[in-house]
DNA sequence: ATAAAAAACTGATGCACATCATAAAAGAGT
DNA sequence: ACTCTTTTATGATGTGCATCAGTTTTTTAT
């Protein structure tokens, strides 16, 4: 396999319109079974483990999906407005949630009910056939990240999720990081110690632009070799 | 997040019985639709990167699920009887198969046309949302492999294994392993001396009883341990 | 049964990266 | 402004595991 940022990433490409497909006596009910709940930046969404009876749907911000260590966090995904967040709550026999989810920026989460969505799931062929080419996504997504993960070292893996970063959330080539080092950390499994020297040699060769919490990618060309000799 | 072989699994609980979903109309249209192919041990079934049109029922047999290296191969699942394979493919804009699989033992493997698997999806919503509840399965169990391969080290995530082939595929503690060393190394992300290192010391240390391909877990909570402490 | 090939094993060496310790810089709160 | 806290940065040391280079055992083929 040769993934190089693209088939890697943390994010998706395509912003979930799925509730175009109910009907309107369906939207109405989504509507009127949920809440619009707002979270600050820093804040936590939902933590793994306790009881899941909600789908969310990300109206504005940015959240982190990740498993709790020790040893240390896992990010998951990145996610930005306009997706669902919880999906696998709706596995039969796991009401749990699996991961924490918590904010970069100033969040707006639509709660939707889990009953009241596994019921139009189930009476609507076309917004499940959504449903189900969302989580697919997901799935190939997380192929790439586990061969990532798993099979390139720190520099591959940090390239992967700084072109990640770029293309799919801030869609630029300069972008404000609202991420520490400590979360490439957790993207890119490795010690925080290792994302500050690799990202500083990085800078040294004249990949990317790094001051504070602006970051620039110069050399994408590069940054794709880089995330392919892994 | 704390897990130990349960979570971390290759492989998965229940069978697939979605089949009794369908109409008999729609069973009908899948048989008619499809093919019994048999494989011998060690054959591949699909190469990734090669186009997908069928979704694959394994009626008899046990295959691996990989992507294919440079630098080496990653297991993402041992599939044993009564599993689908290939949902992967029906996310649409993705018709290409994104890991090869190939068989351990002699296979039957019934391949059914994506289309009329699609079509099907669409008009029988019990049908549709069983394969949502497979997907979801396969995505939470993804996570904790996630982990264990990126938290843990080696001989955690060899514990994992071991536990999850002796839970999930044998269904005892004793058994006859068709893997290669290789393959364990596949599914561990590492080499295979450390897989034999490793399975050595816990031989020595007489918490599995291993001659040739036969494997014995003798001490499974010790195993456990092991598995939590990374 | 025997040769050939593949898999399993063992030890020596090297390296990518974690860890630890400490300092400098940036951000947050008063 | 200034303190206090958090984040970023940098060097020194340690280690888990890969790699390499072999040998032995097991499996396959004839």
């Amino acid at each position: 396999m040769t993934t190089s940022g693209a088939e890697t990433c943390v994010s998706f490409v395509y912003e979930v319109s799925c509730f175009d497909l109910l009907t309107n006596e369906e939207r109405e009910l989504i509507y009127s079974s949920s809440a619009l709940v707002n979270y600050k930046k820093g804040e936590i969404i939902c933590k793994q483990g306790s009881f899941a009876s909600n789908i969310m749907y990300v109206e504005k911000g940015l959240v982190k999906v990740y498993l709790e260590g020790p040893p240390k966090d896992l990010i998951l995904t990145i996610t930005p407005q306009f997706n669902l967040l919880g999906l696998q709550a709706l596995f039969e026999g796991n009401n749990k949630f699996l991961y924490s989810i918590s904010t970069y920026t100033d969040t707006a989460v639509r709660m939707i009910d889990i009953q009241v969505f596994k019921q139009i799931l189930r009476q609507n062929p076309l917004f499940s056939y959504r449903i189900l080419n969302i989580l697919n996504e997901s799935t190939a997504q997380s192929y790439g990240r586990f061969f990532s993960l798993t099979q390139k070292q720190g520099a591959g893996r940090l390239a992967d999720i700084l072109l990640c970063l770029s293309r799919r959330i801030f869609k630029a080539d300069s972008f404000e990081l609202p991420l520490s080092r400590s979360d490439l950390s957790d993207l890119t499994c490795m010690s925080t110690e290792s994302v500050i020297r690799i990202m500083k040699e990085f800078k040294d060769d004249n990949i990317i632009e790094n001051k504070n919490k602006s970051v620039s990618l110069i050399d994408v060309q590069r940054l794709e070799r880089i995330s392919l000799n892994g």
